[in-house]
DNA sequence: ATTACGATCATCT
DNA sequence: GATGATCGTAATC
């Protein structure tokens, strides 16, 4: 059982999961990048939980990082990046989507992370009573508000449902007006990332996607065989 | 299987 | 007025 490859939507556990601190973010955006991988994202909502674990992301520097918003200096749209670290940067590109990235480096200093896929996972809040009581209604109410959300078939695949930044965004719901400026470790907050138990395999780096400055710099990181990774699938070598 | 393009808008030149 | 940290569909090989 490697659950780094795990084929299809997993079951967490609430308890043993915990909100990652301010200090975590407080560090290079590369760093705070590879970190983040095997992390999980929630999204609390008065009636829901919508979680996934983090399989995918890309670092994007400050003053030297020509690929990056902050590279010109603050606007009022980037003015999160230049915060407090563990915020949310919500950004609107292309006319059609969102991006949801979490900004780094101490105040002052610019820097953040693009989330770009999430395996998506299910919330289960208490000790399960039953086998039947995870495998029945509750444990995929999640995945059925991802693939609302996002205007997915049923028999649609799971990649499908947040396998890029703005997939991702779409199936949580996220948008700039509503969640740009979220602190992410307040216990409270809408938006959170927490661990829990997972360990990660191997990290495969490479450059990062879409861009045209910079495009040679490797700070896109994903988890190594992970399905619900953005692009094209890896085929299994068989010579 | 791979490539091309249209949608659509906030931001910056 | 052009461009982009994208995605889905259509066209082409």
């Amino acid at each position: 059982m490697t659950p780094h490859r795990s084929g299809g939507t997993g079951i967490l556990q609430a308890k043993g999961m915990s909100l990652l601190p301010r200090r975590f973010y407080c560090a290079a955006p590369d760093l705070v990048a590879r970190r983040l991988l095997g992390k999980i994202l929630l999204s609390r909502t008065g009636t829901s939980v919508l979680a996934g674990r983090i399989v995918e992301v890309e670092a994007y520097l400050g003053a030297d990082d020509p690929a990056a918003h902050a590279f010109s200096g603050a606007t009022p749209r980037n003015a999160v990046l230049f915060g407090h670290p563990g915020h949310a940067y919500v950004y609107f590109i292309y006319g059609m989507h969102s991006c949801l990235n979490v900004s780094c480096e101490p105040e002052g200093r610019a820097g953040c992370v693009l989330l770009r896929a999430l395996e998506p996972l299910e919330i289960y809040g208490g000790e399960p009573s039953s086998v039947e009581d995870l495998s029945a209604e509750r444990a995929t109410v999640g995945e059925k508000i991802m693939r609302r959300n996002r205007g997915l078939a049923s028999s649609a695949p799971a990649r499908m449902i947040a396998s890029g930044p703005g997939r991702l965004c779409q199936a949580f719901g996220i948008a700039r007006a509503s969640h740009n400026g979220i602190d992410l470790t307040l216990p409270d907050s809408q938006l959170q990332i927490v661990k829990d138990g997972f360990r990660d395999g191997e990290i495969v780096t490479t450059p990062r996607i879409g861009i045209r400055k910079a495009a040679d710099r490797a700070l896109r990181f994903y988890l190594a065989g992970n399905a619900f990774v953005s692009g094209k699938q890896e085929l299994p070598r068989t010579s």
